[in-house]
DNA sequence: AGATCAAAATGGTTTAACCATTGGGCAGAA
DNA sequence: TTCTGCCCAATGGTTAAACCATTTTGATCT
């Protein structure tokens, strides 16, 4: 019948008018709110209370603090940061395992591929084609941190080409948290890089030819290898 | 050459002992920190800035802080709440939008129905099929609250079915996101719940035959009318 | 003009006090 | 004895005032 009496901390209600405020668009990104001893008057509370609620806003990812005269407190625009720090926390302690990851990735990617696929443009291919000729050059001068570079730049572009930015979160996400875990497993060899190059021909191919399906059987294979190959390394 | 030398406000350093303490299990979930006036002697600072820490810690979702005699912070098991708020905030903010996450679920729930067709154990089953009579129950009796709570149970089992916890986060974060803006426009009427009692029977039915395959389609296509049918009522 | 330094604005920190909530214990009533 | 009500102490929540550290601005000197 009756719903508890709400906990009011006066630094959450400060918190809620601000994120409103921002979330409305009233401050858009790149404003400046006033500096903490006016806010502490708007507010009417205390600078220490008020500064914990710029505390959680910072940690919301909703703004940053300079420092200085002219510093203060900027509204950000809003990204995925934040998720992806909370997302390493839950690996970190061990509620989700990089098995867990390393599978979602598996059936992730494939889909993501065949979105890409649907949608691509010819310059999409054509600035594919460019990036597989950088990571061949690379492949050709022995440059193993540059062809990880731009290995990862292709994936990352073919995120871009879903035009879905959940999507490209998801990818991102996952692939930052395997890969900062098993980067110390990664043999850089002639082997493997060469395994790298021909799978990409692969999907360029497909994509090519719009087989979205063809290129998810690809990619879905290649990053199961990657898979199989860290895990038996590192069981 | 050289990194920037690290800003180090001292209230970031205390998040980082405490944070570390946790994640390496020296401060297990469900342990009380000591008193604000006894971990500022520790960390030999005032209380204001031991509780901006504080606040930083309970935002990130590792502690809860109780009040009165006996109160105090306590380490939270690590859950997917600050995720979910940080998505939620991504969505409010317009830079992912419903279309964006609806197109992305439709994609992963395929794939999550497979998975959970293969690993499905007979309980499991069992317990689909009683779940699925009590949907039953509720449209015989015109019960529109309880079948859509019902459906939702299903929807969450199945993912506890995969067995693996990414697959059950972001279903569910996508899946609550999703209603949360969609539910004002659910009609829930005979001849929908009547489709989705026959979905349901189709899935469990090819779960039995472990035709992963099939009840992919058929859940990716139950998906996609839902979909259909919202945007075309909010376009 | 350019270099140098001082001043002012602003966030970061400290201190000391008081308020609010909560749980436990104690005294008195039933 | 047992229940009720009250008070007390521990603890988080808030306030106030001061000082420190960083950074920009601009005035001054060469």
């Amino acid at each position: 019948m009756f719903k508890r009496a709400k906990q009011n901390r006066v630094f959450q209600d400060v918190v809620e008018q601000i994120q409103d405020a921002i979330l409305t668009g009233k401050l858009p990104p790149g404003s400046k709110l006033p500096a903490e001893r006016e806010l502490k008057e708007m507010f009417n509370t205390s600078r220490g209370t008020l500064r914990e609620a710029l505390r959680v806003l910072e940690q919301k990812g909703l703004i940053e603090i300079k420092l200085g005269v002219n510093g203060g407190a900027i509204v950000k625009q809003i990204g995925t940061d934040p998720l992806m720090e909370s997302l390493a926390l839950l690996i970190q302690s061990g509620n989700v395992s990089l098995a867990h990851l390393s599978e979602f990735r598996i059936k992730i990617e494939g889909s993501l591929v065949e979105l890409a696929t649907e949608r691509a443009t010819p310059q999409d291919i054509e600035k594919l084609e460019q990036m597989q000729a950088r990571a061949r050059h690379c492949y050709d001068t022995r440059d193993w941190e540059n062809f990880l570079k731009t290995d990862e730049a292709m994936h990352t572009y073919i995120g871009t080409m879903t035009r879905n930015p959940v999507f490209q979160f998801v990818q991102k996400s996952i692939h930052d948290n395997i890969h900062r875990y098993y980067q110390d497993f990664l043999p850089m060899n002639r082997e493997r890089t060469l395994e790298n190059l021909t799978d990409f021909d692969k999907i360029i191919a497909a994509m090519k030819s719009k087989d979205g399906a063809a290129a998810s059987a690809i990619i879905t294979d290649h990053v199961q290898r990657f898979h199989d190959k860290m895990t038996g390394k590192h069981p």
